[in-house]
This record gives C-alpha cells, sequence and structure tokens, in this order.
DNA sequence: AACTAACCGAGACGGTACGTCTCGTCTTCGC
DNA sequence: GCGAAGACGAGACGTACCGTCTCGGTTAGTT
C-alpha cells in the first residue's frame, strides 16, 4: 500500500482524513508557487494547512513525495490531440507546454523557481520526468509516427533525440530567461530549424 | 571594490589571506564534487579549509558567491578553435562541454549535481550563465558566423536560436539521465537533425 | 505560566521531557561547580546533558534563567531550628550558610566562583538574593526576634542592620579569602563584636 | 619593566604616545561608568579612543590589566585623617567611601555596576583588594590603633574582624541595594551596633 | 454499548547549520 | 618601532527546520 493510499478501507481504525490530506496539497501547491521549492518547509505546510507535522508524514513518506504530488496538479496530465494534420496537433501539445508554466501557476516566474527546485534531488528530478516530461513526449511521439504514417513527416527522422532536443530548448528557455516564456521567444525561433528537419522530402 | 577582492592593497590594515582564500576555495570545490550544491555548508567549509566562519564571510559576502567562485574554478574558461573548418570547430567546442562535465570534476555524476544545485537560485543560475554557458555560446556564435562567410554553413541560419537549441539539448541531457553524456548519447544523436538546419543550401 | 513549568499538563502536544529537564539542570550545576558563571555556555551544557539547544531554550528563556534554578538547588531552603535558645539557633542557620558554601559544591572555591559569578547581572543577583539572603534573613530575624522575646537578647536592638552587618561580612568574606571559609574565619572572629551588640543589658 | 611604563625613554624607535595612552584610560574609565565591567570590550575601548587594539594590547597585557588601572583612577588613594579623635577620622574615612561609591563615577549605580564587575575575575577581585580595600583598612586600623592608645577606643578590640565587619556590610550594602548608598543607609544603621563593640569600656 | 486500532492536532525531542558577534592575536603600511 | 587599521581562527550566540516521538482526544468498524 502507497503511503498516501488514504483511500483505502481495509484497513481498521479511524481512516485518514480526505480533508487534511487536500488541505496539506493546496497549501504545499501555494507555497510552491509563491516560495519555490526552496522556500517550502514542511512546517510551514503544517501551519498553512492547520495540520500536524505527523500527519504530512503520515500522508508522504518525504518532503520530496509531498512535492511529487502537488507538482502534478500543477503540470497535469494531457490528452493528446489528433486532427489529422500532424504540424498542428505538434503545435498543440507544444502550445501546452507553455501554457503550463504561464497559467497553472499564475505566476509565469513561479513556473520557473518550481522547475529549478525540481533539480535540488535526483528524487524530484525523476518527478519532473515522470510528470512532465514523460506524458509530453509520448505524446509527441505518438503525433509524430502517425505523421509519419501519413507522410506529413519525414519517414527517416529519429525520433527520441528530435523530441529531446524540443524538451532541452523548452526546459532551457524556462529556466534562462527572466521573462516568462511565450510562443514567439521559443516555438517561433525554434520552428525553422526543427521542421527542416522533419519536414517531408518531397 | 568587490568584496572578495582580497588583493587590492588600498586599504589600510592587514591584508587578506591569500593562503586562506585560496584554502576556501579549494575547500568549496572539492566539497561541490563530492557532495553538491545540497551538501555543502559553510561550516563544513570552514572546518576543512581550516579557517574561520568569519574569515569566509569577510571574503564572500553570501554561500551563493563562494559558489559562484568555485564553479568558476571548474567550468573554466575556454580557447576558439579556428582551423578553417566550421564544423571541426563546433564539433571541438561542443566535446569540450563534454569534457567538463566529465572531466573537470572527476567525477561525471558530480557535474550534474552541481549543475542542478546551479537552479537553486536565480543568483547560482546566473553564474552557470556567466561562467559556462556564455563563452560557450560566443564560442560557437564566433564559429558559425566565420563558417558562414566560408560558405561551410548556410547563410540564412538563425544563430541564437540554434545556439539555444544545442545549448538547451546540451542541458538536458545532462540532468536528465543517470549516466554521464558521452559523444554518442548527445552529440551523435543531435547532429543528423541540426546538420541539416545549418548544411548550405547548395 | 512559567515557561520552565514542565509539569503543567493544561496544554497540548508531547509534554516536556523530565529526564532532559533534569539533565540540563544537573549539568548547568555541575559546570557552574567546576568553571563558574563566567565558563558555563548554552552549548557546553546541552552537550553535557545530551540535550538540544532549542531544549534548553524551550525551558528556560534564557541562560540567567536557568543560573538561576541550577543555584537554587545550591542554596537550597533552610529550615528554622527553635530549640529555644536563641543564641544557638542563631549558631546553627549561620554554621549551615558556612555548609553551603563548603559542602553544597563538593568544592568550596566553587561557590566563591559562583557567588562572583552572581553579580555579573542585577537578574543575577536578584537570584542570590531570593534564593540565599532572604530565606537566611528571615530565619536569623525570626530567631532574634524570639530571643528578644525570652530575654536572651537585648530588647533595643535594630534588628535589619544587624543581620545585614553579618550577612555582609558572610559574602565578604567568602569573596574576599582566597580559602574556604571555615567557622574560625569567620563565625568565631565576628562574634565577639556583634555578641556585645546583642547581649541582653542586665 | 612594566608592560605599561610608557615613558621609558631607553628604547629606540616611536615613543609610545602619552595621547593614546591617556584617550585608552579615559575611553576605559567611560565606559566602565556608563556600562560596568561587563559592557566593556576592547574593540569599544578601541573605537571610542581613536586607537587600534593593538595599541592596547601594547600597553595593558590583558582586559583585566586596563581595568584594574582606570579602576584605580575610579577608587584613588585617601589620606589618614589625624584629628586627635579617632571617632572623628573613623567617620571621614568612612564618608569618604560613601563618597568614591557616589561621586567619582558620576553616577552611584554605576560604582555598582563596576564592583560587581570586578567580581568576574580573581585578577579583578584582586584589583579591588588593592585598590580599594588595602589602602582604606590600613587608614581605619592606624585610627582604631591610634584612639586606643588616646584611650578612646577600648583595648581589647580585635581589629581585624571588625573592620572586616565594617568593610563586608560596606560591600553588601552597595551590592545589594537598588538606590545608592547613603549615609543614613548604611553608616548610622552600623553604627549603634559598632560602637557598642568598641566604645571603651570605663 | 464497549472495545480497539489508527487517526488527529499540538508540540517537544536531539540535531545541524545558519549568519553574527567578540575575543585576543597577527600582519601590513605609513609616520 | 609605534600606531591605525583590520584580517585571523575560535567558538558561542539565539533561530529555523529537520524528521521523530509522545501526548490527550477523535472516529470509525468490529465484537
Amino acid at each position: 500500500m502507497k503511503i498516501s493510499d488514504y483511500t483505502s478501507r481495509k484497513r481498521p481504525g479511524r481512516p485518514r482524513s480526505k480533508r487534511s490530506h487536500q488541505a496539506i496539497l493546496t497549501a504545499t501547491r501555494e507555497i510552491l508557487v509563491e516560495f519555490g521549492v526552496h522556500g517550502l518547509s514542511i512546517e510551514g505546510v503544517a501551519e498553512k494547512a492547520g495540520v500536524g507535522k505527523t500527519t504530512i508524514y503520515r500522508h508522504w513518506k518525504s518532503k520530496e513525495d509531498l512535492i511529487a504530488e502537488a507538482f502534478g496538479s500543477i503540470a497535469h496530465e494531457i490528452e493528446i490531440p489528433d486532427t489529422g494534420n500532424a504540424i498542428n496537433d505538434l503545435t498543440t501539445v507544444l502550445n501546452g507546454m507553455i501554457e503550463v508554466a504561464n497559467d497553472a501557476t499564475q505566476s509565469p516566474a513561479a513556473f520557473k523557481k518550481i522547475l529549478a527546485g525540481l533539480m535540488e534531488s535526483p528524487a524530484l528530478l525523476n518527478v519532473y520526468k515522470k510528470q512532465f516530461i514523460v506524458p509530453r513526449r509520448n505524446a509527441l511521439k505518438q503525433i509524430i509516427e502517425k505523421g509519419i504514417d501519413r507522410g506529413q513527416i519525414r519517414k527517416d527522422i529519429d525520433i527520441d533525440p528530435l523530441i529531446d532536443i524540443v524538451g532541452g530548448s523548452y526546459f532551457y528557455t524556462v529556466l534562462m530567461n527572466d521573462k516568462p516564456v511565450t510562443v514567439d521567444d521559443w516555438l517561433e525561433r525554434i520552428k525553422p530549424i526543427i521542421m527542416d528537419g522533419i519536414a517531408p522530402n518531397e
């Protein structure tokens, strides 16, 4: 049983409080957005959530686990678009990445701070990988593969490195720029270079 | 005057001890390599360097400042190669980036840890930018420009985004992979995609 | 509620540890005896007591408060003798003062050091007054008053100044002599002078 | 040569500055009066005197030595009165002790603070003994002896304990009272008790 | 209805590190 | 060589959090 599986009702005794669980997650997310990973302390979360520290450690086995779950609600799952046009679908997914950075946290600077904070430990890095990268990488991959099938993208393309390039440039742009990432900052600038690489050979 | 400008002999009183200054930097670098930014404490540095904490705070105004300077000696300046062949020169610089990651710190995992640690604060991020990115970006830029002049690289290329892509993918590869970056992991994989974008149109 | 009132079980949360509380007091007393007020540091107490510094600050709001309480267990309360003979009773109390100096701290030099240390601050001086002087002064006063009633001490005596003289000479003897105070050093020497002043006029 | 013997002009080089020496003593005395022994730091003295710390340590080998000398100018030497009336002479000397406490330091509270501070270390205690007690004890002793010769004081008196009682009660009164000592507080209160002990038996 | 197991909050626990302070000493320059 | 300025190693200060532990008191679902 996962430590945070508070819903499981096999075991005896008083069940975990959903209210507390939720309050902790909310407090965590708010602190994360306002102060970043760095400025988050368990004691701070406990106070903000009106909860004992023990309760937090009962639900999550570490600070990192808590942050992981809270980050999950920022970089939520995505749907994979399928309009029949691979280029459009790619653009949709990539735009979605920008939106996460700018919208999900209210303040765009917050996303940068959080992202940077996730580098603090291998565990948190894995959170970023699992919660953010993997779903998007999968989406891109599927779209590209479909695009290749449809002849919209040239078929000798090496998909994984391409996605790494896109993901890396996203990551880099988010972290290194002082301003929030915009479509023009990132997508429009990399497009010409990437496009040459994926445009179907005629 | 910078707080760490211990050499300036305008001011009266006992001059800052070069020996202590150096011992602190060395201790910092060693701790950084072994334990990462996260595992570095001022008290640890002081003890390892055989120095009082006050001396550290006298030379650097914060932990970040100290790390910045110590990082500088890991990601040292580079020379810009000029063999007449832009592609070769680019490869040299990019190989150099891999070497920094793998050699400068003895342990390749260390570089990943340090790099991640530098994301902890905007100040440290700037250190990475200034100490690592800017010199390499400048090198790449010069080489590309010369390559364009010589007709080795097509001239409608948008240089800055291209370099961002390369830098981002480097950064991403270093951080996201569990193993040290190798030429094959990174350079050989991105080459085909990048090359299509820069190869001269004939 | 006093900060050190760890016994009160009105408040929620884990109760203060009596074991730690006691260990701190013991360590404090031992350090006090060995090194004096001057040589006592909170960190030293914490280490000797096997306790975190925070625990000390949780139980006592300052170093002075801690010393005050620790001193209390050196200069403990006294019982007021009542044998019917005021002169004997006085002698008992005064001998008790000598015993405190010589016995309670194991080493007589220690009492001198501690007493001197208590002069360091008005707060500590008050501790001495409250913990040491006041109870003894009260005892002497009661005995003298009873002695006057019984006609053992002349009734026109001015009690307070007399006690001041006795207390002062005690204090002075403890502080100024290099050796521990003995009955002969102090009590026997002042007796003739005092006695003349208190012997009943016939 | 005493370390503070700045006047000696045997040795080569720049002579010690009387100006600095004096400034240090003055600053010390002023800080002593205002903040007590406790509140005096060498760094504070250096700054107030406009002098380097080294200079202080060149003139006095320790903080205690400096305080000793500065205290000397507060509890200055006394003259031994000899009016032919021992009781009058005693009163003069004792009044002088009160004056030292109240006048020499401007603020009477200061004397209490300084006196308490002198208990901090055996060295300082010796300063008090040597600078303050010994001269006054000698004066009292001489006067009493002359008084005995003249038949003004009874001759079976034990002089030393008597003086201890007087000195102790002075010391005690200064330290324990919150207000400055006055003639009435101290001298007038102890007189009746002491007098009975010294009045000549007729 | 009583029992019991796991929850809850509050807050204490031993620790580590922080950045600041002052100690008494050391080291340089310029008079 | 003295005097000033100020750096030096040392170590204590009181504070902030860490992750754990310990209370009295809930809150279900068994018996």
